[in-house]
This record gives structure tokens, C-alpha cells and sequence, in this order.
DNA sequence: ACAAAAGTGTTACTAGTACACCCATGC
DNA sequence: GCATGGGTGTACTAGTAACACTTTTGT
């Protein structure tokens, strides 16, 4: 039991007061179990506690009071992947009142990291990586939650240089077309890909060798803003 | 003071809680004072306390336990303006720790109220109402949303039928025109705006009459679901 | 030489824009 | 008739999609 200070100006000893968290859908790609293909994967955590003792939730916590909301989304990222987002985005505040036995609002952010780094990294206790669009089951309304990360993911890459978010400094136009199709489920054209993406790019004048066919050449994001639509942060 | 149980797990005597508020960027359409043009206006509540105390300020307040995040932002605007609301979805939620003396994190509701409903609202003790693109020098980061509700406006009329929240049942074709260039602030060709739309409203069959020349047709927003970005809520 | 993927050229289609022009009404 | 805004036709443009074709490497 804490001492609280009532600052909303219509309080009771009945009153319970909303609590507040930070949770992060965090996105990867990974071969997929049974195509091998390019799937979105996110990492989940299992519940320790009621309520939803056991089951799969998304990384996140309460809301420290010094710390900014895409601070905490980002630390809970790196204590679940041991990684660096690359891309970080607030997806949306969750909050109805019915989401949770007790009154939590989460507010989510979505990111992206990247598969190299991905690989690499060591398994953390208490979290398993999931194909995105095979989740469900989930503590809260976090089937949801997820549902709609994907959906934003899926619209935004059409019209957002998000994809690098998932590759590596350099790259080809295959990789990149890749990501595209992980993320959007469906084959592209390789020349009209091409055609599309060229203008955004910088040639680092190098390719990729030791392939059984024609080397690919290696591309760099040239980070030029062309216009785009603006999150908040980017606005500011 | 209130005797709170801290269910947050990390509670001090020096830990303060974060406190959750819900605002609303409220936006109708009326005469520019200067030009008589259709303009962007919105209602600010002037502060009776500190902080910032007698300064404009976007409605709101506390989210009460029982009260879902969309119904909170609805009550502020019915009470703000006696109006409701055509249109409502949330904007962001903010959370930098400097943008207020106490910690308090605000998610923000935007909405569209019509203009003929809006010119017989009562005033409302400490409320008055702002030409969109010029009120500056508000309390918190307010001016910041504010602009950023504005951008998000703009950009959203242009692929989504958001306009109707500005206009009566039924309306003109000139009348659609006349929101979309005031929210855009550009004159929009009139045979060009006619194709564009005509495919998304119904006819009604009648005329507005008494004018000094040809009576142009009445139309109704046709609700037939044509592919949009859609919000969490209307995902669901 | 052949397979495989990189990369180019060409055409058709579509949505947006500019703008000339006709239509229907009140005065 | 004439002014005014409603409403139609049409040509130009840019971006996308489909797909045939050429290039460059490893084996």
C-alpha cells in the first residue's frame, strides 16, 4: 500500500485508479517452418502471474513515470530480443474497459528488427518466437492487437520505406523484394519492382558474389525524404 | 487524499503514479472571420487552474475507471459543445515526461461535428472557439497536436469518406466541394471533383431550389463499404 | 552450352488533371 | 437574352501491371 496523492479532483475511497503500460508487437522475418519462405515472426512472452497465468502475451509493462512512452516500448524490446529496433511506431492505445480483469490501458507500439541480428541472438527465458499470422490464444485482447500491427505493417510498407527496417546496410533488389513479399503474402514482379524502388536507392558499386548465377548488385537506402505520410514523431 | 493500493509491483513513497487523460481535438466547419471562406474551427477550454492556468486548452479530463477511451473523448465533446460527434477516432496518445509539470499521459481523440447543428449551440462558460490554423501559444504540447490533428485531417480526406461528418443528411455537390477545399485550403476543379465522388453517393431525386440559377442535385452518402484504411475500431 | 537470376524494353491500362463546352434556371 | 453555377466531353499525363526479351555469371 503506497500513499497517493488524488490529483483528479473527484476521487473516493472507492475509486479505483487506470493503470497504464507499454507493450511492443515486435516484428522479424525467419524462414517459415514448413515453406522455408520469408515469414513475419514476433516474440512472445508467457505469463507468470493471473491474470492469464501461462499464456502467451505481448513484451510490455507498466509505464515508469520518468520515462517516455517509446523509451519504455524500445527497453522492453531489448530486454525480450537483446536487439535494436530499427523502425518504432505507435501503433494505438488500448483501453477498453473490458480488456482486463483489473483497468489497464496499454498503449502499443510496433517495430522491426533485423534478421541477421535476429539469428544471432541468444534465447531468453520465458520468451518464444511466433509466425505472426498463426498466433492466437493470447492473454488480454492481444490476438487482437497483433492483428492489427499486421495490418498497419502491410499497409504501410506499400507506401512507407519501412522495409529496410528488416534488412541489413546493404542488400539486393531481391532481398529487398523479399521483405515485400513476406510482408504482403504475395509474388512481385522483379522488374517492375525494380523500376519502383530504383529511385530510392543508392549503388554502392559492389556485388554480391559467389552465387551459381549473375552477381546481384548491392544497394544502400538512400535516406532522401521523399514524401511520405509522417508519424507524429517524424512530424515534429 | 485518497488511500490508493499501488498494484504496480515497483511502488515507493517517492514513486509517483502517472496519471491518464483524454482530450479532444474537436473540428467543425464555419466562415473565416476575415475572408467569409468555409474554414477549419475548434473549441478550446480556457484553464482554471494551474498549470498553465488561464491559458486555451483542448478539452478533457481524467479517463474514469468505468469509461471506455472513445466514450471519454464523446462525453468531453457533448459537454464542451452540446453537439455529437459525426466522426471520431483517436489520434496519438502523449507521453513525454516534460509535457507537464505532473506526469501525465494524454490520449487524443479527433472528431467532426456538423456546421448546421454547430451554429445553434449555446455558449459554453470558458469555451470559445479558434479559426484551426491560427491558435497558438496553448497549454501543455497542445499547440503540437493540435497541428498534428490538422495533418491528420488533411491527409485522411483524401482517401476516406470523412467529408459527411462536416455536412447535413443531404447535401450538394457544391457543398461536398466547399469541405473539401476548406480542409485542403486549394480551389478543386468542379468537373473533376463531380466524377471523383459521384460514384460514392446516392441520388435522392430532388433539387435545392430557390436559387438564382440551375438547382443543383441532392445526394446522400452512399454507405456502401468501399476499400479504405481502415481504423482499429472499424476493423474489429 | 545451359540454368538461373539480373536487368531492359515495350505495350496496355488506369486514375488523375486541365480545360473547352453545353445545360438549366432566375432575373 | 444573359449571367451563374450545374454538369459533360475529351485530350494529356504519370504511374502501374504484364510480359517478352537480353545479359551475366557458375557449373
Amino acid at each position: 500500500m503506497t500513499l497517493e496523492i488524488d490529483r483528479s479532483g473527484h476521487g473516493s475511497a472507492t475509486d479505483q485508479r487506470v493503470d497504464l503500460a507499454v507493450s511492443t508487437v515486435i516484428f522479424a522475418l525467419r524462414p517459415h517452418p514448413v515453406t522455408g519462405e520469408p515469414t513475419v515472426w514476433l516474440p512472445l512472452v508467457r505469463r507468470i502471474r493471473e491474470p492469464f497465468e501461462g499464456r502467451w502475451a505481448l513484451p510490455g509493462g507498466p509505464l515508469q513515470p520518468h520515462e517516455d512512452l517509446a523509451s519504455s516500448a524500445q527497453h522492453t524490446l531489448e530486454r525480450t530480443t537483446g536487439l535494436t529496433p530499427n523502425h518504432l511506431e505507435q501503433l494505438y492505445a488500448f483501453g477498453r474497459v473490458d480488456r482486463s480483469p483489473d483497468r489497464v490501458v496499454s498503449i502499443v507500439y510496433w517495430a522491426l528488427v533485423r534478421a541477421e541480428e535476429d539469428a544471432q541472438v541468444l534465447p531468453v527465458p520465458n520468451v518464444e518466437w511466433f509466425v505472426a499470422d498463426e498466433v492466437s490464444g493470447l492473454a488480454f485482447d492481444h490476438d487482437d492487437i497483433v492483428e492489427y500491427a499486421l495490418t498497419r505493417l502491410r499497409a504501410k510498407i506499400t507506401y512507407s520505406p519501412i522495409a529496410y527496417g528488416f534488412l541489413p546496410e546493404e542488400f539486393t533488389l531481391a532481398q529487398l523484394r523479399e521483405v515485400y513479399e513476406a510482408v504482403l503474402g504475395r509474388q512481385l514482379d522483379p522488374a517492375n519492382f525494380r523500376r519502383q524502388m530504383i529511385g530510392r536507392l543508392q549503388a554502392t558499386g559492389r556485388c554480391l558474389e559467389g552465387l551459381s548465377h549473375r552477381p546481384p548488385a548491392l544497394y544502400r537506402h538512400d535516406p532522401t525524404p521523399s514524401r511520405t505520410t509522417l508519424t507524429f514523431e517524424e512530424t515534429r
